[in-house]
DNA sequence: CCGGAAATCCACCGAACGGTTGATGCCGTC
DNA sequence: GACGGCATCAACCGTTCGGTGGATTTCCGG
């Protein structure tokens, strides 16, 4: 009784990673590489006419993202399995991720073995978590972490380019004291006590990030 | 009048991406891939075992990283052209890597098309610059920053973590006077005005890092 | 309707910061 | 010896921050 091919389907906007994970795959029987993506968009238009049983999905892709594609997935019905493969595992990636449906969850290093093993896992519905987002995870159960409110962050970013309290106020159009409030609450919720600690916790959470966007 | 083939060195602790580089030239008579290293002690052993013209060398891997490796072949007089093929666009990544030696730098969003055109250039002597890399490198010329000590490193990692003068010269065994010397230093070596905006330029040239080691 | 969250705002006050203007001592290099 | 960089230290002072203890309005979900 052979079962069929897991049918899979890549998307990453990176083409050295897609042509690694169809190498990967390539010669085994129990899988076939249905096609690739460069985006969520068209991984979503792809795995609607292919009907991947697994989509091996990045997130951060240009264009249309890997959390808004697997959220499009779902609203459209698609029964593939979404397993996100990327190389970040910072909570701004992760839960989002979680959240919009992703069956598993594997960072970059993952080798061969531990990748076919995942994608089968997938398929069969079954969560894969690599083991330093587990760890994560687990962390977040522990200590749930407020978001931050859209102003919230609008706040934290200027306090990371240097302004004061007054500046914050002039930029935003709003009183000092509002600022101040925001700033308290910012603290708050990350735990922390002054400007330098909260802007530290904010880039190791991905809320704030490398790139000057 | 056929030119010999590019002989090329992957190193890289990533099995995708090393399946993904070979599989760009596995078809290609230009080149031939040599082999495959998971991190930078095994590139320098194949490297003199195999003599390679081009090694494609990533930068974080466990164990012997990309620039040790780099130093570690220019020591020993090896020919190899080493272009750095990474993630990351970081000062504390490319300035050392180009210090060691490397012929080239390149992100891991590279086309097929780009790489193979770079590989050949590499071979050549010639540099090889991704875009925003050579925009980092000519921001350096303009802007020369000069290097934070070991002292005003450690002052900014406690800053970082929220402590205040006085605790960070309590924890140093020194004076607030002397911390506040410090942190004044720090200020104009990073080009800011306050604590934040020093914790923010310090993520963004990995002087502090997402992990908290 | 009620409660909670978000956004906005106020006044007061002590602590801390940032800036300034010095200083000394040690070490390595020329 | 002279010089520069680093580490260390001091005093003074105005500005900013962080904390406290409130308040109102709007929106949304139960």
């Amino acid at each position: 009784m052979a079962e069929p091919p897991v049918r899979l389907l890549i998307a990453d906007d990176h083409p050295i990673v897609r042509d690694g994970i169809r190498g990967m795959f390539a010669g085994d029987p129990e899988f076939e590489v249905l096609g690739e993506a460069g985006d969520g968009a068209q991984a979503v238009e792809l795995a609607q006419a292919l009907n991947p049983d697994v989509i091996l999905m990045d997130l951060r892709m240009p264009g249309t993202d890997g959390v808004t594609a697997i959220k499009e997935l779902a609203r459209r019905g698609n029964a593939a399995r979404v397993l996100v493969l990327t190389t970040y595992d910072t909570d701004r990636d992760v839960l989002p991720a979680i959240e919009a449906g992703a069956t598993g969850y594997l960072l970059k290093d993952t080798g061969r073995d531990e990748l076919v093993r995942a994608v089968r896992t997938a398929a069969r519905g079954e969560a894969v978590l690599s083991p330093s987002v587990a760890t994560r995870l687990l962390g977040r159960v522990r200590t749930p972490a407020d978001p931050l409110s859209a102003r919230e962050l609008e706040v934290l970013r200027l306090i990371a380019e240097g302004a004061t309290n007054r500046e914050t106020a002039a930029r935003l159009f709003i009183s000092e004291a509002t600022v101040k409030s925001h700033v308290l609450h910012i603290y708050t919720k990350l735990g922390v006590n002054d400007r330098a600690a909260a802007v530290a916790t904010a880039f190791r959470r991905g809320l704030l990030t490398l790139d000057n966007g």
